[in-house]
RNA sequence: GUGGGCGUAGCUCAGCUGGUAGAGCGCCGCGUUGUGGUCGCGGAUGUCGCGGGUUCAAGUCCCGUCGCUCACCCCA
């Protein structure tokens, strides 16, 4: 068989990046229970009238059915079943469908791929892996759990073996609030304020000019321009926000409860590391999804801007409604695969070694390799990852093998039954015994590093 | 979906106005008769993405096709 070529869009790694890729996502467990957050799987696939119930026919859906589709069974109907393409939407259906064994406020969160047929490029992949966190309440959910979101996500990217992070965050009321005291109106998603909204975001792309012609063409006059974009120009922390937004002389009552929000966010995460998690109000961040509502995160790698955000999220007041009752939640989602491969492709992150072995024990002939097994059962009855040599060549093809894969030990076995571990690194080689011995800490285990640090 | 670039050894790539395929690295062997790495010597490896066309002759030119890749769009 010829050999296939890869698939775009749809990574798979090699093992010492699949390493790297399980620490991540080790961390991220870590960090997600640390705060109480239970972890869901939802199945792969949704009736495709659930994915595409916000309208959002445009998304690249992945459909699956059967090859031999029933007589009668037409592909493009809302039953069709189709592959999730993100694990918000799935979530909203598992609340409502589950609502009544579950305890509200309710914090989860889930770990998976998620598919979208879109054109692959760097830090874009068809297949790849998201982490969410969310709270969603019954009713109403407090603006506390906006501020934890931003919390939880940033102590783990600050634990990541990535580069630093900017958590840009925004808040849609205070957008729209100011946009309406500047005069617009309308539908937020399908009126000025929408349009306004989607040109500010671009604001890092295209530059100033760029949004202010897009806002021309909106329909904009010169002064709700002007002001839009003063707005959308403002960085701000927790100590000069109010101040900034104050000083463009617009009131609107929405603008002081958005404004009042993002402020509550950026004073509850000033715990987190500042070199590594900087948290800034950008208020050109809008995010697609029509379903945000108030606060809203982007997040940025510094150094691999160009990649997009890979990590973000926001409120949405209303996304589940089982028709008695309506669920509030508020989350952000790591895209794990678009943060990593790239670092992993560019040699900014690797493992230590490819392979969790510590020592390969040398099999002197095939008839003393039952003597090997016992010696490996022996280290790992410890902890200590052991393998036994594929075949009795030659000791120095032995300790080759173990090279080529970055295995720091050999161990070898005498005919007087004692035993030596050699450290091929250094060419050390010391009597050892196979009911005691421990490699260094730092040994044990294969481990992340960054080149550059 | 729209537009550009590129498909030659395991990897990175060279190959001119057409003349029957190369380098570096890697791999294998020997020097080194059961302890690797360095060094030296030797060796193997290709449907030149696929299909068709032009030609005495195609990796090279033409057409088609598939794949990969970059940008736009959108997003993690």
């Amino acid at each position: 068989m010829a050999r296939p070529t890869p698939l775009s869009g749809f990574p798979e790694l090699l093992p010492s990046a699949r390493l790297v890729e399980q620490h991540v996502l080790d961390v991220l467990r870590e960090v997600f229970e640390l705060h109480g957050f239970s972890n869901i799987e939802t199945r792969a696939v949704e009736p495709l009238s659930v994915l595409l119930r916000k309208g959002e026919i445009d998304k690249e859906v992945y459909v699956v059915r059967r090859l031999q589709a029933e007589a009668g069974e037409e592909s493009g109907s809302s039953d069709d079943l189709a592959l999730h393409f993100d694990l918000t939407v799935p979530f909203a259906r598992y609340v409502t469908e589950n609502a009544g064994h579950l305890q509200f406020p309710f914090r989860r969160y889930q770990i998976q791929k998620v598919w979208r047929g879109e054109r692959p490029q760097e830090g874009r992949y068809r297949e790849f892996t998201q982490a969410d966190i969310d709270v969603v309440d019954r009713g109403t959910l407090a603006v506390h759990h906006d501020a934890d979101m931003a919390r939880v996500m940033g102590e783990a990217l600050a634990r990541l073996p990535l580069p630093g992070v900017t958590l840009q965050v925004n808040n849609r009321r205070l957008v729209e609030g100011f946009y309406r005291g500047l005069g617009l109106e309308g539908d937020v998603l399908t009126g000025s304020i929408g349009a306004t909204m989607r040109a500010v975001d671009k604001l890092d792309k295209v530059g100033a000019r760029g949004v202010a012609d897009l806002l021309a063409q909106a329909g904009l006059t010169q002064a709700q321009a002007d002001g839009a974009l003063a707005l959308a120009q403002v960085r701000a922390g927790a100590g000069d926000l109010v101040a900034s937004v104050r000083a463009l002389g617009v009131s609107h009552e929405l603008l002081d409860q958005g404004l009042e929000e993002l402020l509550a966010v950026l004073t509850a995460v000033d715990d987190l590391p500042a070199d590594r998690v900087a948290v800034v109000a950008d208020l050109s961040v809008a995010r697609g999804l029509d379903y945000y509502t108030g606060t809203v995160y982007e997040t940025r790698m510094r150094g691999w801007e160009s990649l997009g955000s890979i990590c973000s999220g926001g409120r949405y007041d209303a996304l589940a409604d089982d028709g008695r009752d309506v669920y509030p939640g508020v989350g952000i989602s790591l895209g794990v695969t678009r943060a990593i491969i790239p670092l992993l492709g560019k040699g900014a992150v690797r493992a230590s070694r490819p392979t969790p072995t510590v020592v390969v024990v040398a099999v002197a002939d095939e008839a003393h390799r039952r003597d090997a097994d016992r010696v490996a059962s022996a280290l790992r009855a410890r902890g200590v990852a052991a393998e036994v040599s594929p075949t009795a060549a030659k000791f120095g093809k032995q300790i080759r093998f173990a090279d080529r894969r970055g295995v720091p030990f050999v161990w070898f076995s005498q005919e007087d039954g004692s035993h030596e571990v050699k450290d091929i690194r250094s060419g050390e080689q010391v009597l050892a015994d196979p009911a005691s011995w421990l490699p260094p800490a730092a040994d044990l285990r294969p481990t992340v590093v960054l080149p550059e640090a």
